[in-house]
DNA sequence: GTCTATAACACGATAGAC
DNA sequence: GTCTATCGTGTTATAGAC
């Protein structure tokens, strides 16, 4: 592959490079198992068989590397969400949406790429948690652009499936139900503290049952516009 | 001071110089603001205004100072929660509880520490995510020192406030709402993303309206023990 | 108790051979 | 397109003066 001369258009066509490849693969694996600024470029070219210099050659710096892993965590799961919102949407084109429909078409695609997942999807959530805690501008950038439109198009179903709650109300919760979702995928790799803590009560590396709880909880949070004591 | 042999005495101790009180205050104001491994115990010391040699002499490794850092930030805050909960358990030390007291005394501590707090707890989200999304033997060690026993007083009194939801629910909705108050809680450190892609309808900024939004949709959460369509 | 000086090593990036 | 070799810088940790 001959790189070409901007930064930009170098990383967008890495992929094209079998090297280049095997060096995103590196990228992500092992900055989701050891975070950023801990895995440096000689570890990740050694982990892909490459020389430390490929990736300068294919990638620019170091932090153009960490955005392209970012995306490439992001992106396929991004477009699996879509896809299950879309069904949902199209299952039912003029009438009602049911809420816990929208609910799993995010929860439920994210929570199986993280436990069962064989592409890049399945490092989402420690690949995200590396990105919020990191605050840097180049990452921001990123996530910004990997989760605005996402975002809306999840507001917009929410609101369609529950037209009297008013938007920012909907705002808030689909925030709220990103953090619940994130924080307890994070449980597995913290040598299922939940289930420690539990006692054995909730058994946090079972897809089905996180996802079950999940949906329930986020979807009593949405259903009642103000609680009732 | 006199430093003690054992590293481990050496921590404990380590408050008692003013020298590695100036140190310690420094290493988790950096620590939260760029994180753990991007921030060098030189920059600490400068920051300090001591000596690069006084981090080892104080508190032995990195990684020690590291941990000392994360309980300096929440450790005090978890006396201000407990504190809340034992005012919500002692005003009706017999009957019933209400369960929006016992979620707001996790919540409004902790979203007022980190709003408007002026000691070490005011940066307990970015300290923590930094905690979670580390995974290191030695951070778990301090994060499940430090919580532990909190998790098991909240939700002891969760199921007190709800005596008919079975426990394992409760502890998965515990886990949820320490997420969605984290997730929620950085979102100022994210330039007010919320804000932002809500145009303007939620006000990340304010710490009622995150303390109000954040109780009314966990305890709507919790409420129901099934949710019925 | 606090400092200076430095050891010993890892880092990202790149020039230039092939 | 991929390599070797290396530059310059920054890292933790410590030995030893004061």
């Amino acid at each position: 592959m001959k790189p070409l001369i901007a930064a930009s258009e170098r990383t967008r066509e890495a992929a094209d490079s079998r090297t280049a490849a095997r060096i995103l693969d590196s990228a992500f694996e092992l900055f989701a198992a050891r975070g950023f600024d801990a895995v440096s470029v000689r570890d990740i070219a050694e982990h892909a068989g490459a020389n430390p210099a490929a990736i300068s050659y294919y990638f620019g710096a170091k932090e153009q590397l960490i955005q392209q892993a970012i995306r490439s965590v992001i992106a396929p799961l991004n477009a699996l969400r879509l896809a299950a919102l879309g069904d949902v949407l199209a299952r039912n084109p003029e009438g009602p949406i049911a809420i816990d429909d929208v609910v799993r078409a995010m929860i439920e695609p994210t929570v199986r790429a993280c436990f069962t997942g064989t592409g890049p999807e399945r490092y989402y959530a420690r690949i995200w948690m590396l990105s919020l805690s990191l605050r840097q501008p180049y990452i921001d950038e990123v996530m910004n652009e990997q989760t605005d439109e996402l975002l809306q198009r999840f507001v917009a179903a929410m609101s369609k499936a529950l037209p009297d709650r008013n938007l920012a109300g909907l705002y808030w919760e689909y925030d709220f139900m990103i953090g619940a979702m994130l924080h307890i995928l994070l449980d597995p790799s913290r040598n299922h503290r939940l289930r420690r803590v539990s006692g054995g009560l909730c058994d946090t590396s079972n897809p089905d049952e996180v996802i079950s709880e999940l949906v329930n909880f986020v979807v009593r949070g949405m259903l009642l516009a103000r609680h009732v004591p």
